[in-house]
DNA sequence: TCCAGAGTGGAGTAGTTGCTCCAGATTGGC
DNA sequence: GCCAATCTGGAGCAACTACTCCACTCTGGA
């Protein structure tokens, strides 16, 4: 995903073998759920290495330093991320589909007690200032998600559910936001309800535009 | 602002000279600064100290430990924050009022190069899920943010600006969320885009409430 | 079967973290 | 002008940080 390749230090080793990708896969799960419980800065090499069961030098075999490992965490909770709504992401061509989108979210939420906010979003709110090739995959990450959203609108445009002159990219951006926001405040006050509201408010603004 | 008073360690000093609460505000504002341009837990105790011309002792005469600190920092963005939008936000009377706000958010994120989101927002993504005390205050800062927006809007609507039936104080959580969200988008980003088209959609959502 | 390179273990280190302690200077109410 | 309280300076500390080094074992392709 990375679109600029400047390592801060040593390269991984560009060969894996099978054992050595497992190890590498379990290093940054491993990092990934400390990173969304804890933050970045809070989480430890240390706390990684237990974790993940897995030698100092391990982890350094496999990357550069600690910059590399958050690099690759935010890549990998990218593809969590998209993962985790692709039924729904994929075939956003209705209302109702919209709509089931935004209840599994909710939903997710919900489960979570509403502890712990975006997966990537927390990480941009902490590195985005930072570290500058971070930020770069941040970028990607958000592209990534928004990507499916443009898609799914301009397609309900393209079926006739929205009207014609519909700026289905603008909604789609104000939807990616309001999520974001409505997670920030749902971490915060651990209700559920500015999630709703922030996603009902941009899905009711999508609907003005119905015919 | 804190509703909670559960100090973690030893209390602060009750009465303070002016001296001491020229001292103790200095140390506030440094640390303030510091964390809106790296962080919480990238900005050390030591950093502080340095920025505010106090050392260790005088830092810890004031305040119990980092937490209490950061609390204190959380009050006193809270209260930037509102000061800076004082104008915009007692008079949100209006649709040109609203807009003044919003040109007014933007702009200052222009200004700042897009580096640095929410002085609350980005704290809140830090700490929230980690200490109770500061989660409650931020909730409370969110509250005293949201609060004159939702007066805004109901004084729109008992104006008759908008229709009587509007849920005023869904759109000002809506709009604060949608506020959160662009600025984490456009920190990320680095452009206003994000921010001008959550903020505009949402406008645009209250607009369609109009008379 | 060999052997270069991939993978692993763990002790070690230099720097930083938040925080303590104590002694002395300054202050304000009586 | 006194004295207790507030305020200040700075050395020092234990725990933690990211990271290194080196010796060793495993693995896969020729």
């Amino acid at each position: 995903m990375p679109t600029t390749t400047s390592r801060s230090r040593t390269a991984s080793p560009r060969r894996l073998t099978a054992k050595g990708e497992a190890t590498r896969a379990r290093i940054v799960e491993a990092a990934a759920g400390l990173v969304f419980a804890h933050g970045v800065t809070r989480t430890g090499v240390e706390d990684i290495q237990r974790e993940a069961r897995v030698s100092a030098s391990q982890l350094y075999h496999y990357f550069g330093d600690k910059k590399a490992l958050m690099r690759a965490v935010i890549a990998f909770q990218t593809t969590q991320v998209l993962a985790a709504q692709q039924p729904e992401l994929d075939a956003l061509d209705s209302f109702e589909a919209l709509g089931r989108w935004r209840d599994r979210l909710v939903t997710l939420q919900r489960a979570r007690h509403c502890v712990g906010g975006c997966p990537i979003g927390s990480i941009a709110a902490e590195v985005a200032d930072d570290d500058p090739d971070a930020r770069a995959d941040l970028v990607d990450g958000f592209e990534q998600w928004e990507a499916p959203l443009r898609n799914g609108l301009s397609t309900m445009r393209a079926a006739g559910l929205l009207r014609q002159d519909t700026d289905t990219d603008r909604l789609a951006l104000a939807l990616l936001a309001a999520l974001q926001g409505g997670l920030l405040l749902t971490q915060t006050r651990r209700t559920t309800v500015p999630l709703e509201t922030a996603l009902d408010a941009t899905i009711e603004l999508i609907r003005s535009y119905a015919i």
